[in-house]
DNA sequence: ATCCCGAGGG
DNA sequence: CCCTCTGGAT
């Protein structure tokens, strides 16, 4: 992709949607810290339905601990490696209890200390729930970053750091949402809906799939 | 590089 | 059946 292409196609990714945001369904920063902790490799909608029951019986790291793994596990069974996940959030609620006074930090090395949170979840949480331009690569936003050219890097990291170079200041804090929102509806990964894309024209993919 | 792992879609 | 889904730990 073109330099001179990039502000074209986030001025119409804002024009088509002007405040974007998440759909995973949360009502705190821990319920969106554990929410995408459980959504790695598994649909939005499968963690809401799942987490909606969770977050209304246990909201708060302390509720979560007391469920023990066996009760957590009941709760995200429906989700895809739903044992390391459970694993994961107890051992992050016990630190989050005994380390940080209940409360989800702020800053990326704390963060990722936290088990099941990687680069990607670190990111996600600075950016939706501190405000932070970051640039979460995850399966959507690597693909759609790779087809447009916008960012051809040939792993998640390298596509970050292009990202973070290349993205404009003004839409640094919700490209990653249009460019996620993108991937899930329109640059799907199997067919790819390109006659309903707002950034076709400036888009590098080859032989554009016609409408069906 | 490999494993984990259920649900939904084609 | 096979592929995909807001990855992380080993």
């Amino acid at each position: 992709m073109k330099k001179e292409s990039i502000v074209p196609f986030f001025a119409a990714l804002e024009a088509a949607n002007p405040t974007p945001r998440t759909e995973l369904e949360y009502t705190s920063v821990f319920e969106l810290l554990a929410a995408v902790l459980l959504s790695a490799q598994a649909t939005d909608v499968g963690v809401n339905k799942a987490t909606r029951k969770l977050f209304a019986l246990a909201g708060s790291p302390q509720a979560i601990l007391d469920l023990g793994l066996e009760g957590l596990e009941g709760h995200i069974r429906t989700i895809g490696l739903y044992k390391d996940k459970a694993r994961h959030l107890l051992q992050t609620c016990r630190i989050l209890v005994e380390q940080h006074a209940g409360v989800v930090p702020r800053t990326r090395e704390a963060l990722q200390a936290l088990p099941g949170v990687g680069r990607k979840t670190a990111n996600v949480v600075l950016n939706v729930a501190f405000g932070q331009p970051t640039m979460a690569v995850d399966t959507h936003i690597f693909r759609v970053s790779n087809r447009t050219g916008l960012a051809p890097g040939k792993n998640p990291l390298a596509v970050e750091i292009q990202l973070l170079e290349r993205v404009p200041p003004a839409y640094a804090v919700d490209a990653h949402h249009w460019l996620i929102l993108l991937g899930r509806y329109v640059c799907q990964a199997r067919k790819p809906r390109c006659w309903k894309c707002v950034v076709a024209p400036w888009c590098d993919f080859g032989s554009k799939t016609p409408a069906p």
